[in-house]
DNA sequence: CCCTGATTCGC
DNA sequence: GCGAATCAGG
């Protein structure tokens, strides 16, 4: 598997979204974490909340000549099992990781969560209605699109059309060929459209007069 | 143990 | 440029 500008921009767009590298791995497929990690670093964008970085010691002056080199010789001997032959079809669990829809109820309560950003199968941003990614003024206008991948979706929202002026809403489901998004007017201050709005927040009812069906993304688990 | 990202280095 | 192996922290 290569790293198309597909690829890369998806790379991009879920680990500037907080997305880790296993889901992102996940969510490409065929890459491995490492990979992930290996071309994020060399596309420049880096760090974000590493748990191991967390330390962050100013020491000069502790060990400015240490430094061994040569690690991985030796252990070629005895490999680990560790296979990793890449899955061509990742399969979207919705037992385990991904994105759990986290229904952000506008009113549900005081929300002191500092960012709702979490990424969906689909690698779509989910967020709180309230926090609208404050940054991003500037926003040029696109005319030239990096080439969409094939032409069945040609005219329909793509993981890099979003934006915070479309609706994220997921039509289909991730890994199908016409897999894409809502791509509607937002409802001002919303990730999503009218429409979607009311299929993502849904009042809380009284007990006993709930809505059987939560309509979630993706129609729930894949059935296959 | 699991997870995370960072880094190295042979390819 | 790529990514497995490895490291290192939570």
């Amino acid at each position: 598997m290569s790293w198309t500008e597909e690829r890369t921009a998806t790379l991009k767009k879920m680990w500037e979204s907080g997305a880790t590298a296993s889901q992102i791995a996940e969510e490409l497929g065929g890459v491995s974490r490492n990979a992930v990690i290996g071309k994020a670093h060399r596309l420049g964008l880096k760090s974000r909340p590493s748990p191991v970085k967390a330390n962050e010691k100013k020491k000069a002056a502790a060990k400015p000549a240490a430094k061994p080199a040569a690690k991985k010789p030796a252990a070629k001997a005895a490999p680990k099992p560790a296979a990793r032959p890449a899955a061509p079809r990742p399969a979207p669990a919705p037992s385990g990781n991904n994105a759990t829809p986290s229904q952000p109820l506008p009113n549900a309560g005081k929300n002191d969560l500092p960012k709702i950003v979490s990424v969906g199968p689909g690698g779509f941003l989910r967020q709180g209605p309230g926090d609208q990614q404050a940054p991003i003024p500037p926003a040029p206008p696109r005319r030239l699109v990096p080439a969409k991948p094939s032409p069945e979706i040609a005219d329909k929202t793509s993981l890099l059309d979003l934006s915070e002026k479309v609706c994220r809403w997921p039509m289909g489901h991730p890994g199908e060929p016409d897999f894409h998004f809502c791509g509607e007017a937002v409802n001002p201050g919303f990730p999503y459209c009218v429409e979607h709005c009311g299929r993502a927040y849904q009042a809380q009812l009284p007990r006993g007069a709930r809505r059987p069906p939560p309509p979630l993304p993706f129609g729930g688990p894949r059935v296959r």
